[in-house]
Formats: structure tokens, C-alpha cells, sequence
DNA sequence: CACGTACCCCCATGTTCATGGGTGCCCGGG
DNA sequence: CCCGGGCACCCATGAACATGGGGGTACGTG
């Protein structure tokens, strides 16, 4: 069991918790912030169960959960924070994050879920579920779809036709125009996106949802 | 409310759990094959949640839940099944569906996940959710990744590269192999996978997982 | 030991892309 | 008013791709 999280007297609370003999989890570690955890690991902690508080000082909380997932691929992780904002909760499960608990909750609460979590549940509440799910439903990176705005209205139908394996020629008579402007159009969205082949642009139009 | 259960006792058994006074909800409509649920939505019926069970007579229960999705998206729809196979869930949440609970529930157990559903929530045990979780980490359809086992060795590693957008000539120097070899991999992959387009062949690498 | 199957390897040809060049339209600011 | 920036439109050319050929080695079966 590892705790993240910045705030020393939450931080202790919470060890002082899992000392409690109900807990029934043990506490290995505590870090306060990202290089802390960055030591950790380092050290050879391989804990079940991560309790991490996004917003640390000095690394983003998605960061945080993208690394210890990276690391140690079989722990537990459980995020532990005010925000209830779709696109945080949205991030952190997508970082990686198995739990969401808010820190509205109570104590038994908390290590109920963290229970749970080392049980190879996930401990969630039926709202954050929700928008899980309907994370799932709507696929893509909502990052990226953000970049959809940056494109133009035929800039956009172009990349969509592209995103579909359809060629220059075809995605011309589709929209009615010449070869040449779809070619034209396909230079700018290539700038725009960073990438300069159709297989690339092709693939970020998936993970835009563009489908 | 809407339910959609073949079996005539458990019909039954929820409706008149839905009568019970506590029940907070109006049970609207019953359907006991897929037929009857289009006909119901064609006479009008706009179900606010819609509990169903997987494995109707004459209906793939995902094609339930899409078709559902696709002609209610504003209805909540809930599994209710005795499945708890990891693929039967993933695939049922995928096409659309919001919660998911087993037949193994008690009675009020359903009717607190109804209530819920219909306020937004989204009524999941916790095993099932961590199912959820994993698949919003794994992105990927399960269906195509199965495909992958059709492709030989060289054939994946190529389709790999491929996804990344890697021209032929780089994926040759980096497999240590020929041009025209690389293209020979190409043509049986756009075989199997029934495509003729890198663009194609990259979106399908992405939704196997093959990032 | 053929024989078929499966995998990996290579070349040559026409088609499609990627990217360099352009033109005309509209609109808001100087 | 006219100038610049953004958008849509078009052409030309070398690079990359799609798909037609053709090999070779291993392995299991009649």
C-alpha cells in the first residue's frame, strides 16, 4: 500500500487509518510528491495497492498514475481527490487509474474501496461510473478531438473521408471537387496535425472519434 | 421504464416488483423477444431506462442494446443477465449499455440499480467495473484483436509499423529485410484483413491494439 | 519420397500520394 | 479603399504504394 499525496495532515490521517486493525491493509510507503515516487519505486517497492491525490507540487497528477502504471504494472491504482470534473476523472482513468474515490468520502469509506481495489475491484462511485462508461461509448482521446477545431469545415470532412481508407480520387467525386483541391486540403491537415501520411492522419482521425 | 426479459417469471417478477409503492419507478413496457422491443419503440415508447436481458430468442443480445442505443440514446439501459464472463460484458457495455447487474442480485439489489440508472448513475458491481476499467485501458475492439492470431509473425510485426505510419522502405531497414519483401507481407495482410489501403490496414492495427 | 501448405523472401509495373508551386473569393482593419 | 489573412480551389512531379508476377526452405501426410 502507497500513499500519494501532498498534504500532511491527510497524508497522516490516512496512515493512521491503515493502522487501524480493521484496516486489514498494510502500509508499505508514503510520498509527498512525484520525484518521492519516482525514489520509491526506485527503492523496489512493489506495493498492491497506490492511493494517489492528483495535484502534486511538482508533477501533473495524470503524470503521476501514467508512471506507476508504466512501472508496476500489477498495483492497484486508486485516485484520491476533490475534483469530480468529467474530463480529470476522464483523464486519470484513462492514465491508468482503476478507482476514483472523492475526498468528500469518509474514512471507512476510503478504505473500503481501497479493499476493494487490492481485491481486484474498482472502487468507483455511480456517477464516475457513468461517465466511465460513457468514456467507452464515445471513443477517442477527448485531447485530441479538441484539435478538430483547429481544422476547417472541408479540412474536416477530408480527414474523414481519409480516416475511412477512401482515396484522393473517391473523396474528390464524394465532395465534388477536383483531385488537386483535395490534395490541397490534405497538405493542411497534414501541417495541422503534425504528420505527413495518410496511415498517420488516418489513425488520429480514429482516436479523434471521427468515424 | 421499459423491460425486456424472454423469460415469462423473472417478466413478471420485475413488474411486480415495479408496482411495489418503494419502486419510484413506472414500469412502462415489457418485451420478450427483439421483435417486440422494435415494435414497441415503433409505437412511440421513449423509456427513460430500459432493463434487458442478453439472450433472446431471436436477437444477439449487443444487437439489442445497439439497436436500443441508437434509436433511445437518452435511455439509460441496464444488463441484466447471469453472464459474468469478461468478454459478454465488454461487449455489452461497447454497444451501448449503461450498468450492467446479474441475475445473482436480489430484487431490491435491481430495483436500487434502476433507480439509479434513471438519475444518471450507473449501477455496476465492483468487479464488473474493474472489467470496464481495463477495457477503457486496453483500447482496441476484442472482436478484431482476435484476428490478429490469423497473421503470421512477420505479417504482425509489418502491420505494427504500419499503424505507426512507417513507410515500406523504413519498415524493411528496421526488420532487416527487402523492399519488396515488405510488400509481399502487405498484400497477404490486406487479404486477411479484407482491406487494400495502408490508411485502412492502420485504423484496423489501432483497433486491434496494436499500437 | 513426392505433395501440398505455410511461411518468408524478392522484383517490376501502374496507381496513388506528398508536397512544391499557383489563382480567386470573402472579410475585417488600417 | 486596398491590403493581408484565411479559406477553397487547381496543376505538376518525384516518392511511396498496391498488386501482379516469381522464388526458396521447412514440416506434416498420404
Amino acid at each position: 500500500m502507497l500513499i500519494v499525496e501532498d498534504d500532511a495532515w491527510m497524508r497522516e490521517a490516512l496512515e493512521a487509518a491503515l493502522h487501524w486493525p480493521e484496516s486489514r491493509l498494510e502500509h508499505a510507503a508514503s510520498a509527498a510528491t512525484g520525484r518521492a515516487v519516482i525514489e520509491a519505486l526506485r527503492g523496489g517497492l512493489f506495493p498492491d495497492v497506490a492511493l494517489v491525490d492528483m495535484g502534486l507540487p511538482d508533477m501533473h497528477g495524470a503524470d503521476v498514475i501514467r508512471l506507476l502504471a508504466a512501472c508496476r504494472p500489477a498495483t492497484s491504482i486508486v485516485v484520491f481527490t476533490v475534483q469530480e470534473h468529467r474530463d480529470v476523472i476522464v483523464k486519470a482513468i484513462r492514465a491508468g487509474a482503476h478507482g476514483y474515490l472523492l475526498k468528500s468520502a469518509t474514512i471507512v469509506e476510503v478504505l473500503d474501496g481501497l479493499l476493494a481495489a487490492s481485491r481486484g475491484g474498482a472502487p468507483l462511485t455511480p456517477s464516475v461510473a457513468r461517465m466511465v462508461i460513457e468514456a467507452l461509448h464515445r471513443p477517442g482521446d477527448p485531447e485530441l478531438a479538441a484539435e478538430i477545431e483547429r481544422l476547417t469545415t472541408r479540412e474536416t470532412e477530408v480527414l474523414t473521408l481519409l480516416g475511412k481508407g477512401v482515396t484522393y480520387a473517391e473523396a474528390a467525386k464524394l465532395l465534388g471537387i477536383a483531385l488537386g483541391t483535395v490534395q490541397s486540403h490534405v497538405k493542411v491537415i497534414y501541417e495541422k496535425l503534425q504528420v505527413n501520411s495518410k496511415a498517420e492522419a488516418a489513425t488520429i482521425a480514429q482516436r479523434m472519434g471521427l468515424l
